[in-house]
DNA sequence: CTGAAAGCGCTTACAG
DNA sequence: CTGAAAGCGCTTACAG
C-alpha cells in the first residue's frame, strides 16, 4: 500500500507538501503540484482514510440506522439519503436494528465509535433512553418518521394524512369502517393515524365499533389475520370499508377478502398508506397515501449536511403527502 | 470524547494494560481488569475505530457495492449479507453505482482507501478494467451474480433456470414464445438466459421469431413497451406466451396485455424471473423463478468471513433456484 | 503481570 | 513557497 511518504519521496518533496497539494490547502508551487499529481496518478495512491479521520476528526461517513433493511419504505429513504450524500463524497455506514430497541441504542454508540460525521435514524419509537443516548453522543443527528424531543426530526404528517383518508371514505358513503393499526409503541403509525381516524369518525358521525379495530405488526400476514378476526367478530353488523395503516397490511386484508369471495370495492372498500409498488399492481389497485419517502431521505441528508457546515437548522419539519385514489375504493 | 488515556489515568494503570483488558490479549490481573471495566462502563467509553484501524489494518467494515439501491433483489441480498456480518460485529459501508461502470471501479478503490476489510460486489457486467481493479486492490473480494474470472464468484444458475422455464412453457403446449431480454453487457441476464431459451426452443422444435424478441432495461415500463412492439410487429402470427427475463418486465408486459384485453393465461401466458413480492400479488399471480437472493447474500458474507480468516475457499459457487408455478401460465 | 516506547498515515501550526 | 515536528488514539513487540 503506497502512503503519502512514498509519494513524497518519489516527488522529492516533504509529505507536508504532498498533503497540501492533495487537499488544496496552503501554497504549493505549480511545479511541485504537477510532479506530485503525476505520481499520484501513476501509483493510484489514495489517502488512508483512517489516518485522515484520526487526525481531522472527520470521516466522510454518515451512519444510517434502519428498522428493517427489507422494506420498500426504508429502501426509498436510504436511496434518497445516498443520492445526496454520494454527490458530496460521503458514504453510508448501514445498520439494521431488526426492530430491536436495544440495538437502536447500541448502534448509535457504535457509529459514534466508528467516527461517523453524523447519524440519520429511521425512528420507529420514542423513549427516554433513546433520547438520552442521542444527547450523549453529541453528533449531528437527524430522525425521520418520529418526532423526537430536542432532536431535529422530519415527520410525516400522519395525522392529516390519516384524516384525509378517513374523510374520503366517509364522503364515498362509508360510515362503518374497520381499522387495522399497529402497536402504540410507534407514536406516528400506532397513535397518530388511529387518533385521526377516531376524530374524523366521531366528527362525521361514522360508526366506530371496537370489534372492527384490529392491531397488526406491519406484515402482510397480519393484515390477513386481522381482517379475518374482524369479519368473524362482527357478525351481522359488518363494515363496508377497511382502513389499514400500511399498504402491506391492506394487501393482506385484500387477500383474505378475495378468498372469502368479497368483491372489492363493491362489497368492501380497502385503503392503505405507503404507496408501495405492490399497491399499484395488486388487483384491484389500492388507494393509498404517498409519503414521498425518497424525498424525505434527500431532505434529511441535506439537513444533515447543513448541520455539518454548522448552519442553523430548524428542529421540526413536516413532510407533505399525497392521496392516490385507485380502484379499491 | 474519552480516550484510552483517560481510562488508564482513572484506573491507575498504563494504556497498554487497558488495551489488553479491552481486547483480552495478554495478561491482566483480575483486580486491574475489574477496575478498568468498571470505569469503561461508567464512562461509556468506546475505542476510536479509526485509530484502531490505522494501527491494526482491520476496520470491521465490509464494503458492499450495489447496482441499484432500490430493487428488491439488491435489498434481499444486502439483508442476507448484513444478517451474517452483524452477528460477527461487522458493519456495511454501502455504495450504489446507479448502474454506472465507472463508479463500480471508483468505489472499489474508494472502499480500499476507507480501509474496509473486504468487498462484496453485486456485479452486473464483466470487463477487463473491472477485473484489473479488483486484482489491484488485493482485498478479500466476492462477486455475486456474474462469473468474474479469477474472482470468487457466486453465480445464479441462469442457464438452467431459463432452460427450465422455457421447457415448462413448451410442455404446457406453447411453441410460439416471445422473449423480452436485456442488454448483452450483462452476461448472466442478457446472454445466458437468452441462450438457454434459444437452445431449448431449438431442441424442442419451438418457433423462434425475431419479431418476438425484445430488449428491455429491467424496468416495468420497458416490459410494457417491448410487449407493445412485439405485438405490433408480429401481425397475424402471434406468440401464445411471453417470457421476460425479470419479473418487473413481465409485469410491465402483463399491464399492456391487460390493457389490450388479453386474458392471461388463456390468450397469453406470462413468466418472469426473480420471485419479487410483486409477482406474488399481481393478478393473475406470476409464474417465476426464485433465486433465493437473501441466501446468496448470507453465503457471500460467510465466504468473505472465511477469507478474512485466511481459510481457503473455492473460486466458483453455483446457487440453486426454484420454479414457482402460479396463475399466469 | 505491567509499562515505556515506537509507530500506523495522516494534517497542521510553526518557523523559515 | 516548503519542511521538521508534534500529535490524533490506538496496539504490540520488548524489557522488566
Amino acid at each position: 500500500m503506497t502512503t503519502i511518504n512514498d509519494i513524497a519521496k518519489r516527488a522529492n518533496v516533504s509529505r507536508t507538501t504532498v498533503s497540501r497539494a492533495l487537499n488544496n490547502s496552503g501554497y504549493v508551487s505549480e511545479e511541485a503540484r504537477k510532479r506530485i499529481m503525476k505520481i499520484v496518478e501513476e501509483t493510484g495512491y489514495m489517502p488512508n482514510q483512517s489516518a485522515k479521520s484520526l487526525r481531522t476528526k472527520r470521516s466522510g461517513v454518515i451512519g444510517v440506522i434502519l428498522p428493517r433493511l427489507s422494506t420498500e419504505t426504508s429502501t426509498r429513504v436510504v436511496n434518497g439519503i445516498n443520492e445526496v450524500l454520494a454527490k458530496e463524497g460521503f458514504q453510508i455506514l448501514l445498520t439494521d436494528t431488526e426492530l430491536d430497541r436495544k440495538k437502536e441504542i447500541e448502534y448509535i454508540r457504535l457509529l459514534k465509535s466508528r467516527h461517523v460525521d453524523g447519524i440519520i435514524l429511521l425512528a420507529t419509537n420514542v423513549n427516554d433512553e433513546l433520547i438520552q443516548t442521542i444527547r450523549n453522543v453529541d453528533l449531528p443527528f437527524l430522525a425521520i418518521g418520529q418526532d423526537l424531543p430536542e432532536v431535529t426530526s422530519l415527520v410525516y404528517d400522519d395525522y392529516h394524512a390519516s384524516a384525509d383518508l378517513t374523510n374520503m371514505l366517509i364522503h364515498k358513503g362509508h360510515h362503518k369502517i374497520a381499522f387495522i393499526g399497529v402497536s402504540r409503541d410507534d407514536p406516528s403509525v400506532g397513535i397518530r393515524r388511529e387518533q385521526a381516524f377516531r376524530d374524523v369518525m366521531e366528527r362525521e358521525g361514522g360508526e366506530i365499533n371496537e370489534h372492527w379495530m384490529g392491531t397488526g405488526d406491519f406484515s402482510i400476514d397480519s393484515g390477513y389475520e386481522e381482517m379475518k378476526k374482524i369479519l368473524r367478530a362482527s357478525g351481522k353488523n359488518r363494515p363496508s370499508a377497511v382502513y389499514a395503516v400500511t399498504d402491506r397490511m391492506a394487501i393482506g386484508a385484500m387477500e383474505y377478502l378475495k378468498e372469502q369471495g368479497y368483491r372489492i370495492p363493491e362489497d368492501m372498500a380497502v385503503v392503505g398508506i405507503g404507496a408501495s409498488s405492490l399497491s399499484q399492481y395488486v388487483s384491484p389497485s389500492l388507494t393509498t397515501i404517498d409519503y414521498f419517502n425518497k424525498k424525505a431521505g434527500q431532505q434529511a441528508a441535506e439537513l444533515l449536511l447543513a448541520k455539518l457546515k454548522n448552519e442553523k437548522v430548524d428542529q421540526k419539519f413536516e413532510l407533505t403527502y399525497r392521496l392516490i385514489l385507485r380502484d379499491s375504493v
